[in-house]
DNA sequence: ACTTAATGTGTACGATTGTACACATGTTGT
DNA sequence: ACAACATGTGTACAATCGTACACATTAAGT
C-alpha cells in the first residue's frame, strides 16, 4: 500500500497509475496485485481508509495542543502543516483525489472532509465558542474552514518543506483566511432576519 | 484540441490519457498529434490558455450583470454555476489540474485563479463596497472568494447539471460561504491593530 | 499557376500494459 | 507434524502504448 504513495510523492498522479507500475515499486511480481485488491480502484478505496486515521490523529493532536482559544487558529494551522508535511504523500493522494476520475474515491475522500467538519464544529461548541450559531449555520462554517484548509494543502504541497520562506507565506496567509472567517461568524447573525 | 476535453467530460482523468485515446477521439492517426503539440504536458498547457478565455467571458457576463450591489454575491453565484454547467469539460480540466502530475499545468490554473482573485479585488473597488480595506487585505479576501467558489466547484461537477435539487443546495451554499466571507471583510479592521 | 508550408495517412517497431493460469513458498492453527 | 491458507513467482498472450519515417493531401503566398 506504500507503493502507490511513494509515486504519488515522486510527482506522479494516481489516476496514471499502473499495476505493474504499482507492483515494480513494490519490488514484486505484477500477479501479486490481485492477492490484496481488485484492481486499481479498490487500492484507492483502501487507501481513503488510511488517509482517514492521519486525519484523526491530526485531529486528536490538535485537541490535545489546543489549550488556550485565543491561540486556536495559530496553532491548528501550524499542526496542520506539520501533518500535512509528515504525510505529505498521503496528503497529495488527497488533493488528488477531490478531482480524480474513481467516483467512489472522490466521495470517499469528500466524505472524511465532513467527518472532519461536523468534528470541528462539536469543538467549537464544547470551547462555547459559538453559542450564537445555529447548528447550520455552525455546520456551513466549519464546511468553509476545512475546504480553505484543503484548498491551502494544495499550495503547501506545491512547495517544497525546506523552503521554509514559502511555508511560512503559506501559514500566514492560512491562517489570515482563518480569521477573516471567524469574524464573519461572530457576526453572522446580523445577517439572519 | 476538444477530444481530450470529451474524453475528461466522461469522466476520464486528463493525467491517465494517452496520445493515441486523444487523437482516437479525434478521429486522427496517433502520428498527427505531432503536428500541434509536442506532448500531452503542451496540449494541457494550451488548453489552460483556453480556459483562461473561458474564465474572462465569464467575468465580463458578471460585470454587465451586477447592477446594483446588493444582489452581488446571488447573480455572480448564478453567473458562475450556469458557465460550470455549460463549460462542464472545461471546468472539469480546471479541477483535475489543480492537484495534476504535471507542475507547468498547475501552476498555470494557480495563475489564471489569481488573475481572476485580482480582478475581483479592482471590480470591488471600482463599486466603492471596500474602501475600509487595504489592498493586500483586499487581495486575500478575494482570494479566499476564489478559492471558495473553486471548491464548490468539484461539488457542482459532481452532480448531474439536470439535479436541480443538488445544483440549487450547491447554490445555496457557495452563496452562504461568500455571505460569510464579507461579513468577515465588513468588520475586518478591528481586527488589525 | 506554381511553390511552400501545414496538416493528415500508413506502416512499422519495440516497450509496456492487464490479466489468466499453474506452481512455489511461507505462516498459522491444530 | 500436518493440513489449510495466505502470499509470492513464472510464464504467456493479446492489446495498447509512444514514436519514427516516408508519403499524400490540402491551404496559403507569390
Amino acid at each position: 500500500m506504500s507503493a502507490p504513495l511513494t509515486l504519488v510523492g515522486k510527482g506522479r498522479h494516481f489516476a496514471s497509475l499502473g499495476i505493474r507500475e504499482v507492483t515494480r515499486q513494490a519490488g514484486v511480481v505484477p500477479t501479486s496485485f490481485y492477492r490484496h485488491f481488485r484492481n486499481m480502484d479498490d487500492l484507492g478505496l483502501q487507501l481513503v481508509d488510511e488517509l482517514g486515521l492521519v486525519l484523526r490523529r491530526m485531529m486528536r493532536e490538535a485537541r490535545e495542543n489546543v489549550l488556550q482559544a485565543d491561540k486556536l487558529i495559530d496553532e491548528s494551522v501550524g499542526i496542520f502543516i506539520s501533518h500535512a508535511q509528515a504525510n505529505r504523500s498521503f496528503f497529495l493522494f488527497m488533493a488528488q483525489g477531490l478531482a480524480g476520475e474513481s467516483r467512489a474515491i472522490q466521495e470517499g475522500i469528500r466524505s472524511e472532509m465532513r467527518y472532519f467538519a461536523s468534528e470541528l464544529a462539536n469543538d467549537l461548541r464544547r470551547l462555547k465558542l459559538v453559542d450564537h450559531l445555529s447548528d447550520g449555520d455552525l455546520e456551513m462554517i466549519c464546511d468553509l474552514v476545512v475546504r480553505s484548509v484543503a484548498f491551502s494543502l494544495t499550495d503547501l504541497l506545491g512547495v517544497s518543506a525546506e523552503d521554509e520562506y514559502q511555508v511560512e507565506q503559506i501559514r500566514k496567509r492560512t491562517t489570515r483566511f482563518l480569521q477573516l472567517i471567524f469574524v464573519g461568524a461572530e457576526h453572522w447573525d446580523n445577517r439572519r432576519p
